[in-house]
DNA sequence: TTGAAAAGTTAGTTTGGACTAACTATATTA
DNA sequence: TAATATAGTTAGTCCAAACTAACTTTTCAA
């Protein structure tokens, strides 16, 4: 009955569904060339990625036709996501990253964190928030503690 | 003066270098044999691995010889091995993420996370630790605040 | 001291994911 | 509606990193 295949898949096919997810969200739909261009590789590369989404139907793909998510494409989609949203919320919000840095790091370390800790850190960056013990915000005192005791560190700025 | 190519090393080639730190640390020397067994590959990938990183300076290797890090192999492994722990120490001590989840996790977040971002993670990490107003342990209370809050989540463990 | 067993290497293959160059299809506009 | 620009595809290449199978070197025990 036509399962789709189930199979992890790789950091770069996540990618790809990321991209695709995001570009259709303001109500535009997906283009070829701007995949190429959102994940900076050639459109030759956006064309065998479809190829392979579209066997694992993941996407819904014909040649020189539109580009969707496939209802588990979507899924996997906002899975990936919704990682990538919550790891960078973390390094800004609660870290103080720098929000460039922030998401380059998360585009990466998406790909690294299981189900496990994503909601564990999910749940922590909502501790963090919520907490207000004696009128003190972790925020606030996290920075200060990092002006006293964090290291200077930058150099590549990454 | 056959400066040492410092082109950044690929997520694999770190592992390698991490591996050879990790099983030189106890007073043994580091054997092919243990390399691929900690990495789970092939003695023969072993072999591609360390002729790269003879080639890069990072290893003092000859075929059939012994294998140490050279001074600079060294300063990248110890990099390496510092931002894994790091992590890894985040994950359990911070977040409560089972030891054997977080260990996996580090392993694969290393290499996508910057000095920046691990410089503020370890100095949250003392906060955290440290954070003592009017006797309040912020690890007791995010124990309990996902005791409460937490998402069951769970299913395949990672 | 010699001959297996273990360790290590080499050669050749595979796979995923990228690339360029050249071609084809679609869209645009004169 | 024909010419041309833009988008998309195909074919072929490259590279890193893994693999297996077969070979070589080293080690160790009889």
């Amino acid at each position: 009955m036509a399962t789709a295949k189930t199979e992890k898949l790789s950091a770069s096919l996540e990618d790809y569904l990321e991209a695709i997810y995001n570009l259709s969200v303001d109500g535009s739909v997906a283009r070829s060339k701007n995949i190429a261009q959102a994940l900076e590789v050639s459109r030759a590369s956006v064309t065998g990625a479809l190829r392979i989404l579209a066997e694992k139907q993941l996407v819904n793909y014909k040649p020189y036709g539109y580009i969707t998510l496939t209802k588990q494409g979507c899924i996997e989609a906002q899975r990936v996501v919704r990682k990538h949203n919550i790891i960078e919320k973390f390094f800004v919000d609660v870290l103080g990253v720098e929000h460039t840095v922030a998401q380059k790091a998360a585009c990466e370390a998406e790909h690294a964190f299981g189900p496990q800790i994503v909601e564990k850190l999910l749940c922590f960056i909502e501790f963090v928030n919520s907490y207000n013990k004696n009128g003190y915000d972790l925020h606030d005192e996290f920075r200060s503690f990092f002006r006293k005791h964090g290291s200077i560190a930058a150099g590549d700025s990454n």
